[in-house]
DNA sequence: ACCTGAACACCGTTCAAGT
DNA sequence: ACCTGAACACCGTTCAAGT
């Protein structure tokens, strides 16, 4: 009676309500009214449950229009990424095991493919397009994963008091700059600063690999 | 008889030995030959735990020395950090909260300070040099919990097998640049290119803050 | 103060037994 | 085939009770 799409929809049900972390075989099984032993006959274990899950919402990351420069179709796609990964965060945490990406479906390798194919198109060879999209990948990553813990921090109640200053008692004479910043820190490591970033690193990338070929040409 | 330092010292143990997902407070407890709610008087709980950890070995990490182009100081401040990282990989899980590394002690805050020193002293305003870190602290915490999360997979059976390719059986009509790359891609995305990387980022960051001062000066 | 065992409220997973 | 309850081997944490 019970199926594997049925199982995936009431995840991603029980995942969009209390969070990934909320996630439990158990608490699955519950949703479905069935047993939680049930589940080990349609799906191998919790791991590969989560696999099937970003497999499927990977697949309706919608493709987003490329525009002509191949610079900027680079940072269309690494946004489209990235985009899809803030809504659903948790899966960062699973992607960023090297090797998965790799596994997922057409439709999410093309916006890889676009990433390699904008920096060959740009004078890369392919080992140093491969170089640029994993440097991506992990600036993308690293952002989304600060981003899924800062709103665990949020749940506890640990986050910082509302005087609370951040650099404020610093030792000026060591530490002259953060001492200086104070509290201004707080305002500013709060901002959404992903675009731009991007648009820097990818600026950098491309730089390094057209102007030394000589350096990494080899890599 | 139980003394917080000595708590410290077994969970070090514990975790060099065996990784720090198997750090338990009942295998602690164990480890030091008392029963695990024991702890519970000497240390808050387990996060407590982890932070007093970090903030440990984090003051013990080297200075680097400290070249003279303000560029170079940054790369040299953010490579210490991540060289410290690769050791304790899974400090970077924890650290990836925000506002988490400003809880860290002077010596670990004086590597940030020198990079947004450095950032500063290459023409960048106080707001445009914390963008400078965090951007840098992205791809360095991104880099590395890919790293650990390699660990991990080589840990299970699930890697893949000798001769299987990554993007092998891939649709070349669709995916063109992917399905050339073949298996080659494996090869290249075992390559330790942090470093470079790093340059890229920090050159890109740096051109785009000073080049166009009326765009960025305001955040 | 410092430590304890027992207990609470959970996990993922296995396995023999049912229909 | 499909599903089940009971059980295994764990977690972090609390709490009343001991010395």
């Amino acid at each position: 009676m019970t199926s594997r799409p049925q199982i995936l929809a009431a995840a991603r049900r029980l995942i969009d309500q209390s969070g990934w972390e909320k996630l439990t075989v158990r608490g699955l099984a519950a949703e479905l009214g069935v047993g939680p032993t049930t589940l080990y006959h349609h799906v191998r274990d919790k791991g590969d449950l989560l696999f099937l899950l970003i497999h499927e919402y990977a697949e309706q990351i919608p493709h987003p229009d490329l525009p002509g420069e191949p610079r900027d179709r680079i940072i269309a796609a690494a946004t489209a990424i990235h985009d899809a990964l803030c809504e659903w965060p948790w899966a960062a945490e699973v992607l960023a095991t090297p090797g998965f990406i790799t596994r997922l479906g057409d439709s999410a390798l093309w916006l890889i493919e676009t990433i390699v194919a904008g920096a060959i198109d740009h004078g890369c060879t392919p080992p140093q397009a491969v170089y640029v999209f994993r440097s991506i990948w992990y600036y993308t990553v690293g952002e989304i994963l600060v981003r899924v813990h800062t709103a665990d921090r949020w749940a506890d109640a640990e986050r910082p008091a509302d005087g609370e200053t951040f650099f404020g008692g610093l030792d000026a004479s060591r530490l002259p700059r953060l001492a200086a910043l104070g509290d201004r820190w707080a305002t500013l490591a709060w901002q959404d600063t992903y675009p731009e970033g991007l648009r820097a690193f990818v600026d950098g990338l491309l730089a390094q690999s057209t102007s030394a070929p000589g350096r990494t040409a080899d890599r």
